[in-house]
RNA sequence: GCGGGUGUAGCUCAGUUGGUUAGAGCGCCAGUUUGUGGUACUGGAUGUCGCCGGUUCAAAUCCGGUCACUCGCCCCA
């Protein structure tokens, strides 16, 4: 264990990653308030059943992926490993059933222990949003739009591609996954080793097998739409068609399948081929019974998720801000005078940095370097006179401007330079 | 959890079949410019060669282990 290093799977974000995570969480949480989703948080850890029982014990998120362990009082805690299952336990622990429906949008920190790899760490972030209560149709069509608007503002919705799918309602859902168990099981020896150990985990998942062996005996298997009662097919023909309107494209991919047992009609996910092996950017659905998992009441809900780690990737960059004016005292007599200037250049509202460093040269070099648009020179000699000195960066040419009508100079002054460089 | 690749300066990398003081570019620092940045020129500093062990007269180079990163599988955001 090498202290200097930090924990596999994590990472620091430095100014540079920490801008860009920034920029990915206020489009989304813009995007979410318009289409009137309230920001909330719950807690990073829960009692671990809140996690293990609407997830499935045998989802791999579970059974391996947790950060699971006993407090002092010896209460078993799990970090959670995404988000919607808290969102659900706050809407019941708070007694918000009567306050239906419910839009809340949600950023932080989520942990799986997994094998990291490029867009996949340990901890990790996400944005997500859920909107609980209604069962109609719409509400699936109007989380997959908010989702698709956050990439569409992000600029990656172009390099994505939206995969829909319908699991049915729960019956159907169970229906089908018999059926399919049925059929394969007769093939178990001729499928691949990973889908002989799916068969009896998670068997809808040998539908996106990547094995040829797997896909031939797939040919003939049993259809999931075929399995889907009338009124499933109806819902999801509604959601389709409301996309279709709002023209959203996606395409109908009967294979995809959601890992999370609480899954029911709606799955999608916008996939990117721009991210090797890591292709969900944003993906989400229908989960109706999850509430009851809980021990709740019947609580239909549809929700998303993304990862801020991967949205992150795939953005533009967004440098950290830096300060519009860098304040320099040219003599250490000028010091304090200097440093009062930049406190009351502050609190008029102006984004100022005092330069610390070395001789006139250097403090120069620091503020061209950082970017800062203007520098105030204060030393003795203009000070006696009431004055500083204003350097403009861009152009390198300066003024003498009286310190009363500083604050005035300089707002006027950004106020045209940043104008230009819209 | 499984398989492949990589690990040399702050960063990107070179380092010939093992051979003495381990290099380049960028960046950094200093000077030309003792109150003025960006350009230019001149000079300078910098390394547990990931870590531990082995082979050898001699290891950055070969071997073993280990850690980290990375790519793929699994799974997912």
């Amino acid at each position: 264990m090498d202290l200097l290093q930090p924990v596999r799977g994590t990472a620091d974000l430095l100014p540079e990653d920490k801008a860009r995570h920034n920029y990915v969480v206020s489009v989304a949480q813009d995007v979410a308030r318009r289409s009137g989703f309230q920001d909330m948080a719950t807690p990073v850890f829960e009692f671990t059943q809140v996690f293990s029982r609407p997830l499935g014990a045998s989802s791999d998120v579970v059974a391996k992926e947790t950060y699971s362990f006993e407090d002092r009082g010896g209460t078993g805690l799990t970090l959670r490993p995404e988000g919607t299952a808290s969102a659900m336990r706050a809407v019941i622990s708070n007694g918000l059933t009567q306050s239906l429906p419910l839009r809340w949008f949600y950023a932080g920190p989520m942990f799986r222990y997994e094998r990291p790899q490029k867009g996949r760490m340990r901890q990790f972030h996400q944005i997500g949003c859920e909107l609980i209560g209604p069962t109609s149709p719409l509400a699936d069509a109007e989380i997959i739009s908010v989702g698709a608007a956050i990439l569409s503002e992000l600029k990656i919705l172009p390099h994505t591609k939206l995969h829909l799918n319908s699991l049915g309602d729960q019956k159907s859902r169970l229906a089908y996954r018999q059926a399919l168990i049925d059929y394969l099981t007769q093939y178990r020896s001729s499928l691949s080793e990973d889908s002989q150990r799916r068969l009896d985990s998670n068997p809808l998942r040998i539908l996106d097998s990547k094995s040829e062996a797997d896909q031939a005996i797939l040919t003939e298997a049993p259809r999931l739409p075929s399995y889907l009662s009338n009124e499933a097919k109806a819902h999801f023909d509604q959601v389709s068609g409301c996309l279709n309107k709002a023209a959203i494209e996606f395409v109908l991919d009967p294979l995809l399948v959601r890992g999370l047992d609480y899954y029911s009609h709606t799955a999608f996910e916008f996939i990117t081929n721009a991210l090797g092996a890591q292709g969900t950017v944003l993906g989400g659905g229908r989960y109706d019974g999850l509430s009851e998992t809980l021990g709740g009441p019947p609580l239909p809900a549809v929700g998303f998720a993304a990862g801020i780690e991967r949205l992150a990737l795939l953005g533009d960059d967004h440098s950290a801000a830096v300060p519009d004016i860098g304040l320099i005292a040219a003599d250490i007599d000028a010091e304090p005078e200097a440093f009062g200037l930049a406190v009351s250049l502050r609190q008029a509202g102006l984004s100022c940095l005092m330069l610390i460093n070395g001789n006139m040269a250097k403090k120069m070099r620091a503020a061209s370097r950082l970017g800062c648009a203007s520098v105030v020179i204060a030393g003795s000699d203009e000070l006696r006179r009431g004055a500083v000195s204003v350097r403009s960066m861009a152009d390198g040419e300066q003024f003498e401007v009286e310190i009363s009508k500083l604050t005035t100079w300089l707002s006027e002054r950004l106020s045209e330079t940043s104008q230009e460089s819209d």
